[in-house]
Formats: structure tokens, sequence, C-alpha cells
DNA sequence: CGGCTTAGGTTGTATATACAAGCTAGAGGA
DNA sequence: TCCTCTAGCTTGTATATACAACCTAAGCCG
């Protein structure tokens, strides 16, 4: 198990802020006396792995570190306000096309793409507030329709036929900067959820969204069997 | 681009059932006409995008998809350390008898509890508190057992033979009130991650949870593939 | 019949080679 | 000075080869 080895020593030197960056295939090979294949394979474990940033022409830079873990998923705003038996309301504060920042830019692969900001009302109190980028090609009906009233999830997969065959998404908790807890009729630096998720077609990105919820009004909750936990 | 013809030849085929399964890497080698390393990468990506499940000696087989809707999962701290390559520790801040807090105590339907709560680090950083409440007439035996070193869940599951049948949680964001805040190196006020858990051993509640998670440190991510979301 | 060995499939690891594509610094020319 | 181009680095893709580790089924032998 070479690249273990490989994976084992960079982790390492990643621990000590190390001036050895950024690193490259090769002089890692030369380092641990593997071939270049070898040293490819450990360094894009640690990229897949969150460590590493790898860029073509550049190199490969360590990370900031954060911690992942499990396994979610969360319904969609109606579905959840009907749970709740409030009444839901939404407000679209934007739906144009407009530039892509970097990050989404780089997960749509677009430079520009559909934008749709929007926000939530549980009994009209602001609970959620949605930022949405659409890609282009694939999505340029949406606008036709009523954001204020239809599920734009239910739209792209039942109006537009896409199949969502594939979904990556993270959930963290922030504190709301201002110009936000006030949108959100909330203290600066209130505790919300934040969601993001990218919404495949196959191999397609269709859609990245982001959506901040109020901590004091929204939680997860789930019942559920596990599997292979008997003694 | 050949490994990414071959990925949506295989992906079409196994929206078929067909019975062409197991794949292998010199089959498809062969019927594409490229080298099983490409092919290879091709598996090897279906694998890690959920698609396919790969063992050693026997082949490549298509997934059950059961990625359960609604649900989230939490592994065990260790587990989870491992994975991110980081070296935990645990801190045991108390293991008692205890009487139970009234929502606490609902929900057990006892009035005292063994009560244990820790402290998780991962590379000498609090990260994490954990206090728990267990059912005393099943869990009495718990305290004779090294609580820095074994996961609970394990200890449950494997020592005490209880089969955790059901699982209840909720997850949310908080903000640290004052003391929590300084126990997990955070400013007061600073946003976490709060997760709460109650289990079951068929309908008896065996032991209930809560985990606090530095939300500059933890965060839930995850791919799926949806279930019936076919337009 | 029952158990063992073995042949031949599978994926996993490791290497060498070649070229394409992205990036950057520095040489060179206008 | 400023611009352009290129040499030389990086990672990305593709191939060929070799052997190890794992698994299964067929066949052999007691």
């Amino acid at each position: 198990m070479k690249y273990l080895r490989v994976k084992e020593a960079v982790l390492q030197e990643l621990g000590k802020a190390t001036p050895g960056f950024p690193l490259s295939e090769n002089s890692l090979a030369r380092r641990f006396g593997v071939s270049r294949m070898t040293a490819r394979r450990a360094l894009q474990e640690l990229q897949q792995e969150g460590y590493l940033s790898r860029r073509q022409g550049k190199g490969s830079f360590p990370t900031e570190r954060r911690f992942s873990q499990g396994f979610l998923r969360v319904r969609p705003f109606y579905e959840f306000a009907r749970a709740q038996g409030a009444t839901p309301r939404t407000q679209v504060l934007a739906a144009e096309l407009r530039p892509t920042p970097p990050e989404v830019g780089q997960k749509l692969g677009v430079p520009e793409a559909l934008y749709v900001e929007r926000l939530r009302f549980l009994d009209d109190e602001p609970v959620q507030r949605e930022v949405r980028y659409l890609h282009p090609a694939h999505c340029q009906d949406l606008l036709r329709h009523d954001l204020t009233r239809e599920s734009i999830h239910d739209l792209l997969v039942h109006t537009l036929g896409l199949p969502l065959t594939r979904v990556w998404q993270r959930l963290e908790a922030v504190a709301l900067p201002d110009p936000l807890a006030t949108l959100l009729e909330q203290l600066p630096n209130a505790p919300a959820l934040r969601l993001e998720r990218l919404t495949y077609t196959f191999e397609t990105p269709i859609t990245w969204v982001e959506y901040l919820m109020r901590a004091d009004r929204y939680y997860l909750e789930d019942t559920f069997i596990p599997q292979g936990e008997r003694p």
C-alpha cells in the first residue's frame, strides 16, 4: 500500500503548516521513490477527502479544514409548511439573468445563469431566504411561470422534464450578518441553518441553491429504523 | 474524454434494468475499445457517485438505491474522526446516576437515569459536547466500561445486547450561551449545530442524547440519488 | 457423497510512457 | 517600457503491463 504511506506522510505535513506547498505529483514521487501514478492517487484521494485542492497547471494546495458527516434530506417548503399547520407565502425578490459568482459558476460550469431570490413566510413571518442559480440552457422557460406559487423543484421535474438524478448538499449552522438578519427580522449574528444544494440531471449540474433558515423557526426532525445495528 | 462516454453508456443501461450484470472492467474495455484502466475509471466514478457497488473478486453491480428519504444519519464519533483523518480524544466530564430533567424524564419514562457528559476533541480542539441520559434498568453495567475509549452506541448494541430498532432525532442551529461557548473555546453566541436524539429498543426508549457541535468545525454533507423524482 | 484443490474470472495495486491542457515566469522584440 | 511568445512547470487523460488478492465453480480424490 505505497499510496497509503504517501497519504499519511502528506497528512502529517498538512498539520504542520509546512512551507513546502504547493505539492506536485512528480516531486512527491521522487521523494517517496514511487511512480507518478501512485503519488497521483494519494493526492487525488486527499483531494476527494477535502484536504487538498488541485488545479491543472498550478499544483496541489492545502484547503482550510472542516469536518463533515452524515446523511440528510430536506422537504420542499410548501410540504414543510403544511406539516407545521402554518400558512406559507412567497415573495420573489429577483428573477433574472445574472453573472454567476465564481464558486457557483465553477459548480454549474457557466459564466451566467438564471438568478432567483425568494423570501419565504410562515404566518406572515419571514423564515427562509432562498438564493438560486439555474443552468440557462436547460431552464430558460422557467421565468414564464409564477414563482410565487410553484415549487421550482416541481417545475424542473414535471414541467421542464428534467430528471433530477443526483443531489449534493451541505448543511451547517451560521450566524446571520446584518443585511440578512434584518431581512429575516432577526438580530445581527442570530443563528441560522444554511443548506447548500447542487442538483444534477445525470452528469449535468442544473441548479445550485442556498437556503438560510431562521434557527428559531426551523429544525429538521426524523424517525427511522437503523440498518445493520442488531447485536 | 473516453471515460465519460463509457460512464454515460453504463448510466443509460442502469436505467433499463438490463440483465447484463455484473459488469467487469475487461468486458467494458472490449465493448468500447478502450483500455482496462479507462473502463476502470468510469466504473470507479460511478461507484463513488452511488450508482455502482464494486467488490474485489466479484464484479460491479448496480446499487439498490434505498437512500432513505427524509433521513438524517450521523456516524459514531470515532468513525467520523477516522474518516476525517483527525485524531480523536474524549474527556468524560460526568458519569453518574442523576435525576432527569422533566423533558428528558418524560421521554425516557424514568425519574432518574445514568448521566454521561463528554467533551470530544479532534486534533486537541474541542469540537463537540455530548450530554446523555440512559435508562437505568437497561444500562447499569455501562459505567463499568471505559467511556473515554468506547462508543456508547457500540457498547449498547454489542456488549449489552440491546438492539437499537428505532431512532428519533432533531437537528437545529443554536447560539452557544456562555459556559458552553467557553467549554468549546468559542465566543459567546457563536453558532453551533444541536442534535437531539432518542433511541429505542422496540418500544422501550433506551437513551436520550444531545450533541452540540461547533459550526466552524462541523457540517453535514452528502450526495444521494433521489427516489421517484423522474418526470 | 463430501471435502479439497485448482483454474480462471473479478477488482486492487504499482509501474512506465506519452501526449494534451492549463499556468507562469522570463526571454526577447517592438 | 510594454507586449508577446515560449520553455518548462503543473495536472488531466489514455494506454500497456504485471502481479496480488479475492471469489466461484468445476473437477478431482478419498
